[in-house]
DNA sequence: AGTAAGAGCGCG
DNA sequence: AAAGCGCGCTCTTACT
């Protein structure tokens, strides 16, 4: 069938970044100004404002033909909240809808049509020009009461016609060289859709009486900080100045994140006005946690907050919270009955009395940022997560045996947790003799953190700071040494999939495979790409690979070795075992943190093993969201390893969901999964 | 006033 | 046999 090709340019008086799509893609005055559109090779032609919808479009949508779009979740959001419902135009529906970002993202590439454009090496000229006219003419330049006025000429609207039809060959371009999902994957992608317009549900009383609470509170503690400080830190939120600040006293803390600041409180002879000024920025709480709630009251359509999670925006496979982003709220959070009590207070603006009974509004507000989640009235939650699903994932990748038997006599009540079982593993010790206060659990527990995905001493420290402060490198090498020799299939499992992922990219074509049939993962460099084939099918992607030498774990920092050098590097390192400038795979992403700049980097077996496990835990939370989708829940947020659905639920619905979500896909067949279901009117952990 | 970059911090 | 990895947002500072 002919995919109809789209690409739209709006203009509205929302500001699409702060209010997001769902508040822009409703608001009246949101106007789609063209739209160019193509059907397979033809030329593109312009849709403009005002003119009826070409026939054969109507009736290529109407039938259920398939449209492509970049960002479809943009395009379906116009298309049906702008033009189908205000301008007569036919429903689109998810299930008819091609994303090239989503398949973009699944092949590790860029987002920004651009860059993704630039990735997958088409020479496109850069309209730079039609850009900043596009930026200059989507928002009001001025208003005429209360109608818009915007840059708006026949000249202008030409010009504009240009870009966005330039887009659309791009976007074209791009469609017929990525990989598209697979059907299994676009069904993940419709429902996504589905969740993403459901939008999360919010108590909006609760939370416009927090943010006037929050605003009079940070009001309170910035002036009291100033005073404090002589005036050298004027907000609590200032971090940076705040530690330059007390470096004048002889207190130099590495960070001021929540746990090491509560430590150094613990200090007694901390300087006093040092003690003063660090408990006032303990008491400023997360500031995030406030900026959430302005996030949240932003995007917010009669008590709702849609379009906050986006597909596969890690290379794993994992979605990515967008705009309020749900993924990272804290989870110290108090008792459901305290925070039923502290969200009335609040409520009532009661803050005295608040303040009295339970601490600081400020730090309150931030904890019990999940109860802000509530289902709508007459509504509950259902929500599950999987217990430990990344380790058992690991165990059961790698073939380690003992580890999943351990996993399965925990959960039927055999047998003792796994910090014990990894202590008593690594040291010789019977795991029954270790109690939940055991301080042997703990460092069992640093061990199963930090040593899964080839960590060593350095990850141990920055994993448990707390645990680790007072250990010698020594020690904590101990540790490290046990644990990987109490796991000898999982250490085996780093060196095949590096070993492994050099030869599948030295060997184009080749189909190098490690592990048993079922658990099973495939490497095999096609094109520019080295693919991962996993378990369930899906594949993750490694653009522009290369076998390369040099420091690893930084950027750009690799020596470009020829391609005929490379096999007699490999040649050597195999005859002679390590020396320096061992070979490494490396591959092109977009580099983690502020820049998300296109570069090379390296990755070795720990890492690939951390990527594949991730991505089958990914699976396997896909799959449990189509299973209990299909079964009549309907789901409303879901965090890398938790599912959370609405709707009017009883114990017996408690029960299903959870066997639902236990049950395991013949892909992933002897996975040990568990997981731990609750049912409440606020989002809260398990 | 607006943008870019880095630090900081939360989650799984 | 050596390296934790996967995200996004806010705030501040520096620069234009």
């Amino acid at each position: 069938m002919t995919p109809l090709f789209i690409d739209k340019e709006t203009r509205s008086p929302v500001d699409l970044k702060k209010a997001g799509l769902g508040r822009y893609a409703r608001h009246p005055l949101t106007e789609v100004l063209m739209m160019c559109w193509a059907f397979g090779d033809e030329d593109f032609a312009l849709w403009q404002q005002g003119e009826l919808l070409p026939t054969r479009i109507r009736q290529h949508v109407e039938s259920g033909g398939i449209v492509v779009g970049h960002h479809a979740t943009f395009e379906l959001a116009l298309w049906n909240y702008v033009m189908a419902a205000r301008h007569g135009w036919p429903r689109l529906r998810a299930e008819q809808v091609r994303c090239t970002l989503a398949a973009c993202y699944a092949m590790a590439l860029p987002g920004a049509l651009e860059n993704a454009a630039h990735a997958l090496g088409l020479k496109i000229a850069k309209d730079a020009e039609g850009r900043t006219i596009m930026l200059r003419m989507c928002k009001p330049r001025a208003w005429d009461g209360d109608k818009p006025v915007y840059h708006d000429t026949p000249e202008l609207r030409a010009r504009l016609g240009a870009y966005c039809s330039v887009d659309g060959q791009v976007e074209r371009e791009i469609y017929k060289r990525v990989l598209p999902l697979s059907d299994k994957e676009q069904r993940v992608w419709v429902l996504d859709q589905a969740i993403n317009n459901r939008g999360v549900p919010f108590d909006m009383e609760s939370l416009d009486a927090a943010l006037v609470v929050a605003d009079k509170e940070k009001e309170r503690l910035d002036a009291e900080m100033t005073k404090v400080t002589d005036g050298t830190v004027a907000v609590c939120s200032n971090v940076g100045m705040l530690k330059e600040w007390a470096a004048d006293f002889g207190v130099m803390p590495d960070s001021l994140a929540k746990a090491e600041l509560s430590e150094l409180l613990d200090y007694e002879d901390l300087p006093a006005p040092v003690k003063e000024a660090l408990k006032l920025r303990q008491s400023a709480g997360r500031f995030t946690s406030i900026s959430k709630l302005k996030a949240i009251k932003q995007r917010e359509i009669a008590r709702r907050v849609p379009f906050l999670f986006q597909y596969h925006a890690a290379t794993t496979g994992r979605w990515a919270g967008r705009g309020v982003q749900p993924h990272n709220f804290t989870r110290d959070l108090p008792e459901p009955h305290d925070v039923e009590e502290i969200l009335r207070l609040i409520r009532d603006g009661n803050t005295e009395w608040l303040n009295l009974a339970y601490g600081e509004p400020s730090i309150l507000i931030s904890k019990c940022l999940r109860g802000f989640i509530r289902a709508a009235k007459g509504n509950t939650f259902i929500g599950g997560d999987f217990a430990n699903v990344e380790g058992r994932g690991l165990a059961y990748l790698a073939g380690e045996e003992w580890k999943l038997d351990a996993y399965r006599a925990y959960d039927e009540g055999r047998g003792p947790d796994l910090y014990c079982v990894a202590y008593g593993k690594s040291f010789g010790v019977d795991p029954s003799t270790i109690d939940k206060k055991d301080p042997r659990r703990q460092i069992g527990k640093v061990q199963e953190l930090a040593f899964g995905y080839q960590g060593g001493v350095g990850a141990a420290r920055k994993m448990a700071p707390r645990d680790t402060r007072d250990k010698s490198d020594a020690e904590l090498d101990g540790w490290k040494t046990g644990w990987r020799n109490a796991h000898l299939k999982i250490k085996g499992y780093w060196y095949d999939l590096q070993t492994a992922a050099i030869d599948a990219v030295l060997e184009p074509g080749k189909i190098v495979i490690v592990g048993a049939a079922g658990r099973r993962v495939m490497f095999r460099k096609r094109g520019s790409f080295l693919w991962c084939r996993l378990p369930s099918g899906r594949t993750l992607c490694y653009p522009y690979p290369d076998v390369r030498t040099g420091d690893f774990g930084q950027y750009l920092t690799f020596k470009s070795v020829p391609d005929a050098l490379v096999w007699g590097i490999y040649a050597k390192w195999l005859r002679e075992g390590k020396e320096k400038g061992e070979p490494n795979t490396t591959y092109i992403v977009d580099e983690p943190g502020n820049t998300r700049e296109w570069c090379r980097i390296s990755t070795y077996g720990g890492k690939l093993a951390e990527n594949i496990t991730q991505a089958v835990c990914r699976d396997l939370l896909a799959d449990a969201m189509l299973r209990v989708e299909a079964a009549g829940f309907e789901v409303v947020l879901h965090v890398h390893d938790e599912i959370v659905a609405e709707g009017k639920f009883t114990e017996e619905d408690r029960s299903r969901f959870e066997a639902l979500m236990c049950q395991v896909p013949d892909w992933a067949a002897g996975f040990p999964v568990s997981a731990g279901c609750w049912l409440a009117e606020r989002y809260r952990k398990e």
